[in-house]
DNA sequence: CTCACTATTGATATCAAGTATCAATTAAGA
DNA sequence: TCTTAATTGATACTTGATATCAATAGTGAG
């Protein structure tokens, strides 16, 4: 069964800033190409790592930049640093495995209508809603497979 | 219209933590008595603030286990401190206030029924979800209306 | 191409939330 | 009451993130 999916818009993040107004450097570029060759969802101080000569601060406010231009995802993460994820789909929500941290994007027609129902019974005006789901990806899936035919229980989550 | 909810369960704190072998101690019942006469969500450092005698510590602590004991939920607030709110119904969902803050529980068999839908369309196991819609509430609408009726606009954000 | 001006950078200091430590205290059963 | 282990809380520390600000680098005008 294939992953759900929903039109992938074309990821540029140097553009996005541009279009913003924002200049062309070296460090944004830095910054953005090292974001698109990223394929899972990152943390703020794991790019720090992966870019030890950007400054910080300019890593940072970066992804600030590329968040409020909507072109990351700032996701709701419980405990520990927030992680990002690039936009790919326009209108989306997650789907994150509690095992490995991957996260996809997925778009349903269905949780669009039940917002529609909800607007009824809700107490207010509905401004916007968000939703995660916690998955075992199916490569953490096929691990465990892996594991528990060989009699190895490393499994940990 | 009436605020949604459904089937809330007896909240005693200290006693939820009793029931995981925890003991019943000054500081512990301060800070369950303390956020059960909350009735919105709430921060640690708010609870410590209330509480000044009280060490941080133990309110951080007490916070986890009753996390852990599934009596609070610990609400995914994107920026700032991550706030609690007490769980009163057994599965449920939150309505957030993008105005105050407010809090609010809601359960709906439609959420479940997508999540039923989706287990055929997402490459993995799903193993849980959550959902948070955001509203203006009832009592912030009535307030807005007062301030752009009378021409005074003091609400604060 | 050069100049002038502003945006940007990044080292550093600082802030804020939360955790680890550990000696002193206290709950609770024998 | 006594004993023992759980609990507390002052303190130091860790981590994630932002503020400051002098130095640097784009960019458009001339």
């Amino acid at each position: 069964m294939p992953p759900v999916t929903a039109d992938p818009v074309e990821v540029n993040l140097i553009n996005a800033l541009e279009d913003r107004g924002l200049r062309r450097t070296a460090a944004r570029s830095a910054v953005t190409d090292r974001i698109e060759r990223v394929s899972d969802a990152f943390t703020a101080e794991q790019l720090c790592r992966e870019l030890p000569d950007v400054g910080r601060a300019t890593v940072y406010r970066t992804i600030r930049h590329l968040v409020d231009a909507g072109a990351l995802c700032k996701l709701p993460i419980l405990d520990g640093a927030p992680m990002y994820s690039i936009a790919r789909i326009e209108h989306h929500h997650h789907t994150i495995c509690s095992r490995c941290g991957a996260v996809g994007e997925f778009r349903h027609s269905t949780v669009e209508r039940v917002m529609r129902s909800l607007e009824k019974e809700i107490d207010g005006d509905i401004v916007g809603h968000r939703m995660e789901i916690f998955i075992t990806c199916s490569s953490c899936l096929a691990k465990s497979e892996i594991n528990s035919s060989s009699g190895n229980s490393s499994v940990s989550i």
